[in-house]
DNA sequence: ATCAAATAGTTTCATCATCAAAATAATAGC
DNA sequence: GCTATTATTTTGATGATGAAACTATTTGAT
């Protein structure tokens, strides 16, 4: 591998991976969502505005433990985003689900992702983005899989 | 743009973003470097090993402030990977060096980086890489220059 | 039916990363 | 020689996080 080629494209992936989550922030920062983090979005998204999951399942979607989960929660529905609902069949299940307000947000990010992604894929034709796919799904088990790394 | 496909690579893509520091940090506690966080190495890689920036040069770099940085590096010199020297000219200014053992994890956080990128590009010709590139870039603009996104 | 074990969530306590603003040290410009 | 500027550090606060102890509830075995 054209060790120059590789550089070129690990600086592009650092750049680009440390600017996603600041510019996320930044945009939140001028909508009229300020008082909250990037983070919180995050759980916001992973609570979704489709069903009422409970904390445990958010918490491993977003591989943090439960209790850290609890925190951020609190936070959010002191701050009017999520709400907590008791499950009826099994009382020690605690459902999460959105208010109103929390659907804005989900919205508001699920746009973000959208047009980024528009503007990653922008004038590529399906073989193309086929291809974006396969170097995606590379690093993916590069990153999932490390035993089947042949190098190291 | 069709969205099943720009979901299958939101998704990648979110996966593939979450999991890079959380690899990045486990491989490090299965190493020797288990004093020393995944951040602490990023300065580590900042700082470099290839000439002695100041104190406020990295803190820029890596878009922290001053004070954080500060921290930091007290912690890293504590730990026996990064020293600090007094510029002779101006004695205002600090400049960073990495000792012996900085530049062991300098060296292996590059490796890491290297084999990632390799397998990113696996199998792909010159036209191929040339088009991730090219991806990587349009990223980049979206993100640095927002006053360009031509939707929102 | 009872009680021990398992399960879901919360609380507590500690640590790390971070910033803003005040403080300190050194230099530059008049 | 002061005063303003610059580089760094210190201080005080906050948010995100995990581990482990704790509480509430349910399950399962007897």
């Amino acid at each position: 591998m054209d060790a120059a080629k590789t550089t070129r494209i690990n600086d592009l992936l650092t750049t680009v991976y440390n600017d996603i989550l600041r510019v996320e922030e930044r945009e939140l920062k001028k909508s009229r969502f300020k008082d909250i983090s990037i983070k919180e979005v995050h759980a916001i998204d992973a609570i979704t505005m489709y069903e009422h999951k409970t904390t445990s399942q958010v918490a491993r979607q977003l591989k943090i433990t439960p209790g850290t989960l609890t925190t951020m929660v609190n936070h959010l529905v002191r701050k009017g985003y999520v709400v907590r609902l008791r499950s009826d069949d099994d009382r020690r299940f605690v459902r999460l689900g959105l208010t109103r307000r929390g659907r804005l947000i989900f919205r508001a990010h699920e746009s973000f992702h959208r047009h980024m992604i528009q503007s990653f894929l922008q004038d590529m034709d399906d073989d193309q983005v086929q291809l974006i796919e396969k170097a995606l799904l590379n690093l993916q088990a590069f990153l999932e899989y490390p035993e089947t790394r042949t190098d190291k």
